[in-house]
RNA sequence: GGGCGAAUAGCUCAGCGGUUCAGAGCGCCUGCCUUACACGCAGGAAGUCGGGGGUUCGAAUCCCUCUUCGCCCA
């Protein structure tokens, strides 16, 4: 070989290439369908981020396992198509609005509900796809041309179809119930958004004073003293004997000044506190329930906003107070009429807004509500009969129970950004309906009227999201190709938000399921094991990470970080790291494909023109491990192991072909062995000539490039590019996923290089045991047993010799001479001549530590076999396997013991 | 309170019935700028596989229990 074909860095420079590549991705249509034709369809929708998000690492991982799969699968011949998009996110997006505004002092209502819409599609307008274009920063392969959102014309439409089918069908109704309530967000929120923290919180004992009862006074328990100027009675268990006098009786609520009944009612718990409840219809839940029961008054005790109101039942000097100032306020009123009896320590489980962590408050109101168990039934019973699946299994308990015990889902929202619930109200004649098209008048009487105010939950319109984003209501081509999907990868904080629910979805207004394997990965927090959020500081910023490391290191770190499901954990205050995994990695890719490319010349013949039964036997393993690696990276990524798949590729990659392969091979390279003269002086592809170790080079990177490129796109296409034999146009990204060809395994081959292995490295720390020089050659001589081992070390003495740094290598065990010995597990010798540098005393102790270790090896083994329960009770080739195993193990002790007397050891 | 999961080298994790399976990466120690890579090469040190009990011929691997941590649901 005369010139290198071209010169690379000695550092792979993710910036240098990741922009071009990515562009070069797009302009060719990579990440496109095409058009329909014979190949199997493989879908997989993105879960669409919120329009106003940033990415951030969770969902950075989530999108680097779909593009890792979506690559696979298109490499793999299939139609892949990844669907990607954003969330028109009502409660978040009107916050960062609302915020926004803030700073110009305005609030929403100054603006007016028609003016604030139009600020938030203007800044949607603006920022909306800020997020999609970080994803082509990490390198995601979606098809940009069917990017959807779910606030477009025609995805509206499909939420507006689903909402008035279902109202057809009679599975919307108006709930009259307590709900839970978000005093900053200022709407309700379903029970999915109201996140139950476990809260240090306190229990507090109050006095309510007894007309005329057994007692002077009886004693509640709550954990929100401002709640019972809501107060409409007090219960108590049926069965609770304790306070069976009080029934019937009546009680005066302190500070409200008003008497309210004593009751019995099996929501009533008798354990906890002193058995005695006050019952807060209009802001509890349970004691809703007991208001619908006795018939009790359900005052509202609370405004919107969190405040203390009510004509009657509030002071005037709590009037307006917030909930929490008024919780302090009237514990001390309690406290200086001797009616707090103690306050006791409480931890419990309190409601949180999912959206912006403000306290939830239960509150009465009517609200539009989804009758869930007709759509979960047909899901689960899918479930049940194995139409879909859920990865990791262990999900499976979550999801059955939480399908089982569905509960009905409030679906309206008391905000200005989202879909308007198309719910339309006579104001002559009380006509109901909900329609399709915005009605000129009352479609009964001709009446004027109203639409309802609120809009409809976010996750609405994203459980619609696997076919309204093919363009249901309609049929059109690309719903018949792309329905339904096949895998959904979801973290699994969303699984009911979403998942779920579009399971439900598919099934009830598709017929079929979205999708057949949803995929839930792990959660990425830090070292302390917490969630990566804003508010904790402890995020990093995948942006970031690409800037310093390249999009590679990203993916490859996420990917290698955590099996299937697992929690990822990253350490933000030590990026360099955290991320090393990743750089190092594509950096060694990048100089193994430094040094391959300048050995090639412009023309390799592919390996199926190389008779491989005549190449030596360092070329005939490595071809044999890349099938290896095929084989184990396509079955890992079926099973969506990446991790795996990954790290099968890293030890191909580095721990066989570059610290062996490639380091063997390098002398066949040498510019003189390649020369024209040498190489005609023998026949092509015969032995261990260049052109050969070219090809095989050549391939054996190809194939890890292939196998590699699902998972970093990048430098894997940026080196492929480079290969000898690339046509103009050519792209990696949708080159062939290699096949394994199971004609090629051979483990007595495998075996056979192993040992030639096992010999460099023991002679490697041979040489390290005596501290000899590293440029200093030694001389050698292996001992063969066995059949074929002479041939095997002979027909790979070159590398033997070289990799070990000898400069003799010898055949006849290097008699009665002055060294150092090992002794392999076949009982295959070695003996490296050190002349005077041998320490006879040192070689007796490492010998002998040698014979004891195996010693209690074989002590162990013959153990096993003398125990007649082992021999009779394991299977018969596990016992044979260890009879030839302490076969071994007698010859290798033997050779040992024998060395150490030879060397008078004593 | 109910359910699920985790506990393996200093750190992050594999392994989940059969001793050359106690592993990898990062970190650490000792040599090396050996014709691609110091983001590297070579050689090392390092864990009684959370505690206890049990099943089994055999357990990091299965069962029970305890402890600690995380998550989900009430």
């Amino acid at each position: 070989m005369s010139e290198p074909r071209f010169e690379l860095p000695p550092q792979y420079d993710p910036h240098a290439v990741e922009a071009a590549l990515y562009r070069r991705w797009l302009e060719r249509g990579a990440f496109t369908p095409g058009p329909p034709g014979t190949r199997q369809p493989y879908v997989i929708v993105m879960p669409p981020p919120n329009v106003t998000a940033v990415l951030h690492m969770g969902q950075g991982l989530g999108d680097v396992v779909q593009d890792a799969l979506i690559r696979f699968e298109r490499m793999r011949g299939r139609d892949a198509l990844w669907l990607p998009g954003t969330d028109h996110a009502g409660i978040a997006t009107q916050n960062v609005v609302e915020r926004l505004i803030a700073k110009e002092g305005k609030t929403r209502f100054d603006l007016g509900r028609e003016a604030f819409v139009e600020r938030v599609w203007e800044f949607v307008r603006r920022t909306g796809t800020t997020i999609l274009e970080q994803l082509k920063v990490i390198g995601c392969s979606s098809d940009w041309s069917r990017t959807r959102f779910t606030f477009d014309p025609a995805y509206s439409r499909a939420v507006r179809e689903v909402f008035v089918h279902l109202w057809e069908e009679g599975l919307i109704y108006r709930g009259h119930r307590v709900i839970h309530w978000c005093p900053r967000c200022l709407t309700a929120l379903s029970d999915e958004e109201a996140e139950a923290k476990d809260t240090d919180g306190k229990l507090y004992y109050i006095r309510y004073p007894v007309e005329g009862g057994p007692a002077p006074y009886l004693t509640v328990a709550t954990t929100r003293p401002e709640t019972m100027l809501g107060d409409t009675a007090v219960a108590v268990n049926p069965k609770d004997k304790r306070h069976a006098r009080f029934v019937g009786k009546t009680a005066r609520l302190p500070i409200a000044d008003i008497t309210i009944p004593i009751l019995a009612d099996e929501a009533a718990d008798p354990a906890f506190g002193t058995g005695f409840v006050k019952v807060t219809p209009a802001h509890d839940a349970t004691d809703f329930g007991i208001g619908l029961r006795h018939k009790l008054e359900m005052p509202l005790v609370l405004t919107e906003d969190g405040r203390m109101e009510h004509p009657t039942r509030v002071p005037k000097s709590l009037a307006g107070l917030d909930r929490f100032d008024a919780r302090t306020r009237i514990v001390d009123l309690l406290k200086e009429r001797g009616l707090l009896e103690k306050i006791e320590p409480h931890r419990h489980a309190v409601r949180h807004c999912y959206r912006c962590d403000t306290v939830v408050e239960p509150r009465l109101s009517d609200q539009w509500f989804v009758k869930m168990k007709p759509l979960a039934e047909p899901a689960l019973a899918a479930y049940h009969r194995g139409d879909y699946r859920i990865v990791p299994e262990r999900w499976t308990a979550t999801y059955e129970r939480w399908m089982e015990g569905i509960r009905d889902w409030n679906i309206s929202r008391q905000l200005w950004w989202g879909h308007r619930i198309p719910v339309f109200t006579c104001t002559k004649c009380d006509e109901q309906w909900a329609d399709r098209d915005d009605p000129a008048g009352c479609r009964k009487c001709g009446g004027p009227v109203e639409q309802d105010p609120d809009v409809l939950d976010t996750w609405f319109s994203s459980w619609l999201w696997p076919f309204a984003t093919l363009g249901w209501p309609d049929k059109t081509p690309d719903l018949a190709r792309f329905y339904p999907g096949h895998t959904l990868v979801s973290g699994s904080d969303i699984i009911f938000f979403w998942v779920a629910r579009m399971i439900m979805a598919g099934y009830h207004f598709m017929g079929a399921k979205p999708f057949g394997t949803v995929y839930l990965h792990g959660i990425v927090r830090d070292t302390e094991h917490r969630k990566m959020s804003k508010s904790l500081g402890n995020g990093i910023d995948p942006l970031d990470v690409v800037n310093r490391f390249g999009a590679d290191a990203l993916r490859w770190t996420v990917v290698g970080s955590g099996s299937l499901g697992a929690d990822v954990i990253l350490d933000p205050n030590d990026l360099e790291t955290t991320f090393a995994p990743g750089r190092n990695f594509a950096n060694k890719l990048w100089n193994i494909g430094r040094f391959i490319l300048a050995r090639l010349p412009e023309r390799v013949p592919p390996i199926d023109e190389v008779d491989i039964g005549r190449l030596p036997l360092a070329d005939r393993w490595i071809l044999m491990r890349a099938n290896d690696a095929v084989a184990a990276a396509t079955a890992y990524l079926e099973q969506f192991r990446l991790d795996d798949a990954a790290k099968r590729c890293y030890e191909f990659v580095w721990g066989e072909l570059a610290d062996w392969y490639v380091e063997a091979v390098k002398p066949r390279l040498a510019p003189d062995a390649a020369s024209p003269s040498a190489a005609a002086q023998r026949a092509p592809a015969a032995s261990g000539d260049a052109a050969a170790a070219q090809a095989v080079l050549a391939h054996c990177f190809d194939t890890a490039l292939r196998l590699l490129h699902p998972v970093v796109p990048f430098i894997t296409e940026e080196l492929w590019q480079k290969l000898p034999g690339r046509k103009a146009g050519e792209l990696l990204a949708v080159a062939p996923w290699p096949s394994f060809k199971p004609e090629l395994v051979d483990t007595e081959l495998d075996l056979q290089f192993l040992r030639v292995k096992q010999v460099v490295e023991e002679i490697r720390s041979i040489r390290a045991e005596y501290k000899v020089p590293p440029k200093t050659r030694l001389r050698a001589s292996i001992t063969p047993r066995g059949r074929d081992q002479r041939k095997v070390f002979e027909a790979e003495s070159e590398t033997i010799r070289r990799l070990a740094q000898l400069d003799e290598l010898s055949f006849d065990g290097g008699a009665k001479r002055v060294g150092a010995y090992a002794v392999f597990g076949d009982g295959s010798e070695v003996f490296v001549a050190l002349e005077d540098a041998i320490d006879l005393q040192q070689e007796c102790r490492r010998l002998s530590g040698e014979l004891t270790r195996l010693d209690r090896q074989l002590a162990g083994l013959v153990g096993k076999l003398a125990n007649q329960q082992f021999v009779a009770r394991a299977p018969a080739e596990v016992v044979a396997k260890e009879r030839e195993k302490e076969r071994a193990w007698r010859d290798q002790r033997q050779a040992l013991a024998d060395k150490l007397e030879s060397l008078g050891c004593s």
